[in-house]
DNA sequence: ACCATAGCTTGA
DNA sequence: CAAGCTATGGTG
């Protein structure tokens, strides 16, 4: 006898033990060729009906409590490998979190079935009425009119206080009863009805040409050789599906294509299937996401010295066949893509898979791009952006083995490639590896761990690392690769500094300043683009009473409302709560309100007014809100429809434009203000990043720099192109007091509705915390308590904790420690997150 | 004595 | 997470 160890879609410490399901649901698990390892099922808790994962089969012995049985498997075959199994125990481990919980956001949306309840009549409505009173509430109208309540209205009103004694009382007069019932799958694959010519009854036309003289021939020739007399029509029919079959060399026909060229077939075919010349069948389709044009990138010929000499480092180790991290450290523009596409075609040679990880969806598109180019449908893509059905096929694609090569965003670290030889961390420094909610994984670290996992090579790149990785690269924990000069020799751009801090700066109230206004001017002139970039959205920062000075604030969230002038709204950047900009200021009443400090709506303004004869657009999340308006705003400038781009960071990364020759940083000090070790860090990677967009073409580009702080070394060094200065610089800084990379850090962040208990469940959190260092003699240090910079978010207060120490153990097992007392310590009023490695300290 | 409710425990 | 159990305090 054996059993099944489940981990359960539902916040559960530990596994539960399962047995075989019942003999009448056996049927499609009684095939040992196929692991039960993987495989979904759906089980008894408590008393409900959850989603679960197999992660072990285990002898029966060894269980000394009664087992429940699995209610059916989910699926005929596993939807990760075994041997992927391991890895997903470490990761919900390393990052505290439940092992079902993970394996739910490793595969793709929509594959937990759950059952629901929900609200039934039992007699005539009139009956009970009465207990309604003079007032039915939505849900009691459609109790009456329908006879039941929806499972999402049922679940709402039984959070709901009243609603619930109503429901209580219906229940016990037995009015009403609440069923159970079984939320179905909501993906599925997806199929097309096929048709094809039946083997042996094949006749052939004989012609290629299809017209009305050689249909009539062929219809002749049919009734000779098989006395079957076929109208015209059904010919007709045939002779289409034989082309196409011919032309696409299948021997299957989605019926949609044969109706496409001849509409007629529909039904011409149904005779046809009665007389046994032709056949109907399902097949599966593949939803794909690349409907779009993607451009084609021809495969170079030649490479770059640097190009081929880091090739020879990390082509041994592919063909070697162990665990070897690569950290490749290039300038922008010196040819990254291709090494990586190399790397890739050498792994596939020698039939390893291939994963490939990018910070966010637009450069996945990018990417996608040449890997399409390169490797055709091998491809598959994976990220938000995708609908969830075609999220669902493209995971089975990668599943299947018929998909080699996966490229996404961070979620695409756990896609079911069989044998990964290969894995590529694009732009390794981007914070968007990191999920700062729910699962807080790091995908870049991740991707290491897998890589060694499945003893195979992976590839960091950025030109400008994070500084923990570029230490690990010098103590050889990764091999450092460094690629220096760009593509056809193009010289980096220069880089002007404009002091905001001058006299004369400061008179100009205007937020384009004359060197940069001159240098946009003149760029115009040559009919060459230009890009501003402001990490900021909105027209302005903050709204300000001129009364009393006093901020306009969020209700929800402690931070200021930033003004959309074209929404004419005020606008919570982190709860999306709106209020109009009439508002009035809620300490004085006062309506005569001021916009203090600038985002990018603004700098569009000011722009369109000074250059009127200038085409400029604006990106942002506000006018990108989708992919499609994203890719589109990106098309137009690459095909020069547009001189002036304004955006936010996200036109910072990757793109490749050749006709952009001048670059703007509207105002570099966005985020070297921010309470974060990585501050400077951020700023020198995002400058360097855009610095890098300049003068792609055959031009040198210019690059001009708005700064209160022309003396901050995060921006000397970038203007400088000193990456390994700005590198010792940080190490000297964080070296005392230590951050990483000397220590490892784990944050303890508390959130709750009433501030004074998130207040208290923190400190004695810090106090237990304390005394655990104390009495173990652990080397951590504890940090805090104190509220976080953004101390309240929709409604929540926040707090935290941070426990920085060199060992990962004591770090860690703190945290299984914290764990167990989280009930005492924080009374269940407040959540606790334990967020290892945090990257956002906010 | 009875009931509603908040808080806590448990899930195989 | 969601259900069920239990201690608790208010009400008649």
């Amino acid at each position: 006898m054996m059993h099944l160890e489940v981990a359960i879609a539902a916040p559960l410490e530990h596994t539960l033990t399962y047995g075989f399901p019942s003999s009448e649901n056996i049927s499609n698990c009684n095939d040992n060729a196929v692991s039960y390892v993987g495989r979904r099922v759906f089980v008894p808790l408590g008393q409900r009906k959850v989603t679960g994962y197999v992660v072990a089969v285990i002898p029966a012995e060894q269980t000394t409590f009664t087992v429940r049985k699995i209610i059916e498997f989910l699926d005929d075959f596993p939807l990760f490998h075994d041997d992927f199994e391991p890895f997903f125990r470490w990761v919900a481990n390393y990052y505290h979190y439940p092992l079902g919980l993970v394996i739910q956001s490793a595969l793709p949306a929509g594959l937990t079935r759950t059952s629901v309840k929900k609200l039934v009549l039992k007699t005539v409505f009139a009956d009970c009425a009465p207990v309604f009173g003079d007032k039915i509430p939505l849900w009691g109208e459609q109790l009456r009119d329908r006879g039941e309540v929806g499972a999402e209205l049922t679940k709402k009103i039984q959070r709901d206080k009243n609603s619930r004694k109503l429901v209580n009382r219906l229940l016990k007069d037995k009015y009403v009863a609440l069923h159970t019932i079984i939320k179905k799958d909501i993906l599925r694959e997806k199929t097309e009805t096929c048709c094809s010519l039946v083997p042996d009854r094949i006749i052939a036309p004989d012609s290629d040409t299809i017209g009305k003289p050689e249909i009539i021939k062929y219809q002749e020739r049919i009734r000779e050789n098989t006395n079957e007399s076929l109208l015209l029509s059904e010919a007709k029919t045939l002779f289409f599906l034989h082309s196409l079959c011919k032309t696409n060399n299948q021997n299957s026909i989605p019926i949609k294509e044969l109706r496409k060229s001849y509409s007629g077939a529909t039904k011409a075919l149904l005779s046809l299937e009665n007389r046994g010349m032709v056949t109907r069948s399902k097949k599966r389709v593949y939803r794909t996401p690349f409907g779009e044009q993607l451009r084609y990138y021809p495969r170079p010929d030649e490479l770059t010295d640097e190009q081929q000499s880091v090739l020879e480092s990390i082509f041994p180790a592919i063909e070697e066949n162990v665990f070897k991290p690569f950290l490749l450290h290039g300038v922008t523009g010196c040819g990254k893509t291709e090494v990586y596409l190399r790397a890739a075609e050498k792994t596939l040679e020698l039939g390893r898979d291939v994963l490939i990880l990018v910070p966010e969806i637009a450069l996945a598109t990018q990417l996608e791009a040449h890997l399409v180019s390169r490797f055709g449908d091998m491809v598959v893509l994976q990220h938000s952006g995708l609908s969830s059905a075609e999220r669902f096929d493209q995971f089975h694609l990668a599943l299947s083995g018929k998909a080699k090569i996966v490229i996404g965003a961070r979620s695409a670290l756990f896609a079911p490639l069989k044998d990964p030889g290969l894995i590529v961390v694009d732009e390794e420094h981007d914070a968007g590896f990191k999920q700062d909610e729910k699962f807080r994984y790091h995908g870049r670290d991740m991707a290491v761990l897998r890589a060694r996992h499945h003893g195979c090579v992976v590839i960091l790149g950025s030109a400008t690392p994070s500084v923990t990785s570029y230490a690990n690269g010098q103590s050889e924990k990764y091999t450092l690769l460094t690629m220096k000069s760009r593509v056809g020799k193009r010289s980096l751009p220069n880089v002007t500094l404009v002091d905001l801090n001058t006299n004369e700066a400061k008179a100009d109230k205007r937020i384009i300043k004359v060197p940069l206004y001159k240098q946009l001017k003149n760029n115009l002139k040559k009919q060459k683009q230009s890009i501003l970039l402001l990490n900021r959205r909105g027209f302005s920062s903050v709204v300000l009473c001129r009364d009393c000075g006093t901020p306009v604030q969020c209700t929800h969230c402690h931070v200021s409302l930033t003004l959309h002038k074209g929404k004419k709204q005020l606008v919570c950047h982190y709860c999306g709560f709106t209020v109009t900009d009439k508002t009035t200021c809620v300490e004085c009443r006062s309506t005569d309100l001021v916009p203090a400090g600038f985002g990018t709506e603004r700098v569009e303004e000011e722009v369109v007014e000074r250059f009127p004869e200038a085409r400029v657009r604006r990106i942002d999340s506000d006018t990108a809100s989708d992919r499609k308006k994203f890719l589109a705003v990106l098309a137009d400038m690459h095909d020069h429809k547009i001189d002036i781009l304004i955006g936010t960071q996200m036109i910072a990364k990757g793109h490749h434009f050749p006709d952009v020759t001048l670059v703007g940083v509207v105002w570099a000090d966005g985020g070297m203000s921010m309470p974060d070790f990585r501050a400077a860090e951020r700023t020198f990677q995002l400058i360097t990043q855009v610095i890098g967009r300049a003068g792609r073409g055959d031009t040198a580009g210019d690059v001009i720099i708005q700064t209160m702080r022309p003396d901050h070394y995060a921006i000397v060094y970038s203007r400088n192109h000193q990456y390994t200065q700005l590198f010792e610089h940080e190490m000297r800084l964080r070296k005392r007091p230590a951050f990483p990379p000397y220590v490892r850090l784990t944050a303890l962040r508390i959130q709750g509705k009433v501030e004074e208990e998130v207040r208290k469940a923190t400190l004695s959190l810090a106090l237990f915390c304390r005394q655990y260092v104390a009495k173990k003699g652990f080397a951590v240090e504890v940090l805090g308590p104190a509220p976080s910079p953004l101390d309240k978010i929709k409604d929540r207060y926040r707090w935290q904790i941070l426990l920085k120490g060199e060992s990962t153990n004591e770090l860690h097992g703190m945290c299984a420690m914290v764990k167990v007392q989280r009930k005492v310590l924080l009374k269940n009023k407040c959540d606790l997150a334990i967020d290892v490695d945090p990257e956002n300290m906010m």
